[in-house]
DNA sequence: ACCCAGTACATAGCAATACGATGTACATCG
DNA sequence: CGATGTACATCGTATTGCTATGTACTGGGT
């Protein structure tokens, strides 16, 4: 098999658990919906995250309490559901930076010694 | 639930598809055999790999052509099966470096702006 | 002689998650 | 009035890390 086609396989295993952090960085940063959660992530990060990934991805979050959602209508256009990190979300936000921080240097190393 | 339980959950989660990043680096400076494999990442990156979660990674690189394997035999001690890495592993490397490299510069960003 | 720890590889089954596909509903623009 | 965009949602699949378990050999302690 090519390298290419490896890669595209391997991607979304990397991302596994990674946009949870993403999202809660973003989501530290101020409140924000689903929809533009996920433009704001690609302008950033340059990650497409699909939607059905999405909106299980910020269920989970809210179900373990990492954030709370609340709906908005407004007179024009869909009502949309914004999140808000809490701070147990906070707290755990701090420890995957810790983790995040620990792996990169980690693997910094390897990338030095070769 | 409290954030230590949380983050014990995701680890395993952070930790898809990185091992097999970790493990192509350690590969890259020179053959080794998977139990070495397992001491040395530990040592490394302070990350322990299961061995039911090594085994049939190494199986599974092999499986794509990204490493070659090889029974050694000494007049003691169980036999090993060393690990090289191939010219496809080298240049899916190249690429897994430099979405990592992506990534991390794009979550540093975040970071910052937090 | 016996047991325990270490070395070394392997598989089965479970749980978690990213993603494609699909669906709903409303708004807007040509 | 059809196409595109906004906005949320669910289902099924594939992949993968991990626990548990198994096999087999080695060496030290008692």
């Amino acid at each position: 098999m090519e390298s290419d086609k490896i890669i595209e396989r391997w991607v979304p295993q990397f991302r596994k658990g990674l946009l949870e952090f993403i999202i809660l960085l973003r989501l530290q940063q101020g409140s924000t919906y689903g929809y533009e959660l996920a433009i704001q992530i690609k302008d950033v990060t340059s990650i497409e995250v699909a939607e059905g990934t999405l909106y299980p991805l910020l269920n989970r979050l809210k179900r373990d309490g990492l954030v709370i959602s609340e709906w908005q209508t407004a007179e024009v256009g869909s009502p949309r559901k914004y999140y808000e990190i809490t701070h147990l979300g906070l707290e755990t936000l701090a420890k995957m930076k810790n983790t995040w921080t620990k792996t990169h240097n980690s693997i910094l190393n390897m990338v030095m010694q070769s």
